[in-house]
RNA sequence: GGCGGGUUGCCCGAGUGGCCAAUGGGAGCGGACUGUAAAUCCGUCGGCUUAGCCUACGAAGGUUCGAAUCCUUCACCCGCCA
């Protein structure tokens, strides 16, 4: 059996560790209980999230009891992000979003029926411990363990403090709830190790620091690096802004475009991080991209893998199908009725009924521009396209041979970005 | 509580009474080139009923023929002092 420190290295799924001898054995020793946060700071979880997991999922495999929380108390006044002070959502917001992520991170770590020794995982809300704490208790409690020097010498919070935008008592206060929620899951399940995002690093620590002052344990954590992109910008934004995990947010086909669009040297190291296939597998795979590039077998494998994994096997096909259709050899009016509408309906569309408006409307309608504006800008520009064919004038109404198998329009913006107009009965 | 500095479009950041929908950079978007890559070059980049109009320079009022620019009040941020 294959040591999982030694495959999250291979991975390179971990950047910073506490005493990695003393993990390595720990693990070795049995089951151990670790834990994950996520706070409901959206309605979903997006890409940037999906790291977390695979490093969740790699414990589990390797046969330890993954705990998931979900941050109830903790979304409510939210970690220090470096730009600025965080806007806060109101409670009820918060609650419904911790339900919705709560179930969204079930398919990653429940576990089949008929799978032997392997811990499906337990969930937990930090605001169940932490609701009940008064303003004193918090203060005497907990207050008196952290010193303000340490907690000022944290990144999160020394950044901030040196940015024009500085920083709440609010945010500043952060990592010590964080840091009660180790406490609190090292005393009521017995966890051991805390994983997270390399920017979680301070929190991390702060809760080792906390449990082995009060409890008098030592406890682990371990953080993932930081995923990147080689052009510099933000890792999980596309064209419509971040890339959700859920479904209604960000379509299967959006989420598989995603991947598929990735730059050659990012999907390459990017199927390093999240690829769960065996070594050699990978290997292979990066060997290929490497040496035919335009095949783009890294993207694919990626794309494939991660859309199976967090939409499933239904979802990935459609995406798939979509894809060849519209970006496919053949001419649009030769697709049928049937895959047109699939494809359409991954892609996204929007039904007209009665007369048809202007093209510049039905760019708009779709939801490939955002104004009637960048409609006409669009068409000045040369990047708008009815059934693949350039559109000249923004103010024309498509011509009625120009309906496809099923009464269907196909719209297109600049190389990539694909909608469907359908007719409406 | 006092004094000083600040708040400009997605981000950074110019602009101190008219030539300002607002210089410049970045991001974004489109085109060319390609592999539904990258790099590069070119264009574009508030909205609308688009040769015109509307909305915008933290908020609200005011001065003025005219304000991002001047005045007043308020909010928030940064720094120093108490």
């Amino acid at each position: 059996m294959t040591d999982v420190i030694d495959e999250l290295h291979r991975r390179g799924l971990i950047a910073q560790s506490t005493d990695e001898a003393a993990l390595r054995a720990h693990l070795a020793e049995g089951p151990v209980a670790y834990y994950a946060g996520f706070d409901p700071t959206a309605q979903s979880l997006h890409v940037g999230h999906l790291l977390q997991f695979m490093v969740l999922r790699a414990l589990q495999r390797a046969g330890h009891q993954p705990v998931v929380l979900v941050g109830g108390a903790t979304g409510l006044i939210g970690d220090p992000r470096p730009s600025s002070e965080r806007q806060l959502n109101d409670r009820d917001t918060v609650a419904t979003w911790v339900g919705r992520i709560r179930e969204q991170v079930a398919p990653f770590l429940d576990v089949p029926a008929e799978t032997e020794g392997l811990a499906g995982p337990l969930y937990v809300d930090n605001l169940d411990w932490t609701a009940p704490v008064s303003a004193i208790d918090f203060l005497r409690d907990l207050g008196k363990h952290f010193r303000v020097g340490k907690m000022l010498a944290k990144e999160a919070v020394s950044a901030r403090l040196n940015s024009e935008a500085g920083i709440s008592y609010t945010e500043f206060s952060y990592q010590i709830l964080q840091a009660n929620d180790f406490r609190e899951l090292h005393r009521r399940h017995g966890v051991t190790l805390q994983t997270g995002g390399s920017d979680q690093w301070g929190n991390l620590t702060a809760g080792i620091d906390l449990v082995r002052r009060t409890e008098g344990a030592t406890v682990h954590a371990m953080s993932t690096p930081l995923v990147t992109k080689s052009d510099g910008t933000k890792f999980g934004k596309s064209e419509g802004g971040a890339v959700w995990l859920d479904p209604a947010l960000t379509s299967p086909y959006a989420f598989f475009q995603f991947w598929l669009n990735a730059e050659d040297a990012d999907a390459r190291r990017w199927l390093t991080l999240y690829s769960e296939r065996p070594a050699d597998e990978v290997a292979a795979l990066i060997t290929e991209s490497l040496e035919r590039p335009a095949a783009r077998t890294a993207q694919r494998a990626l794309a494939e893998e991660l859309t199976l994994l967090v939409h499933g096997p239904d979802q990935l096909r459609q995406a798939e199908a979509a894809g060849r259709a519209l970006f496919g050899r053949e001419d649009l009016g030769s697709l049928d009725a049937a895959t047109l509408t699939a494809a359409l309906e991954e892609a996204g569309s929007t039904t007209v009924e009665g007369e048809l408006p202007t093209l510049a409307q039905l760019l708009q309608q779709t939801g490939l521009v955002a104004s009637l504006s960048e409609a006409r800008r669009t068409v000045k520009e040369g990047g708008a396209y009815l059934n693949n064919e350039r559109v000249t004038d923004a103010e024309a109404v498509p011509p009625a041979d120009a309906w496809l198998a099923g009464g269907w329009l196909v719209l297109r913006r600049g190389r990539r970005a694909i909608a469907g107009v359908r007719r409406g009965v």
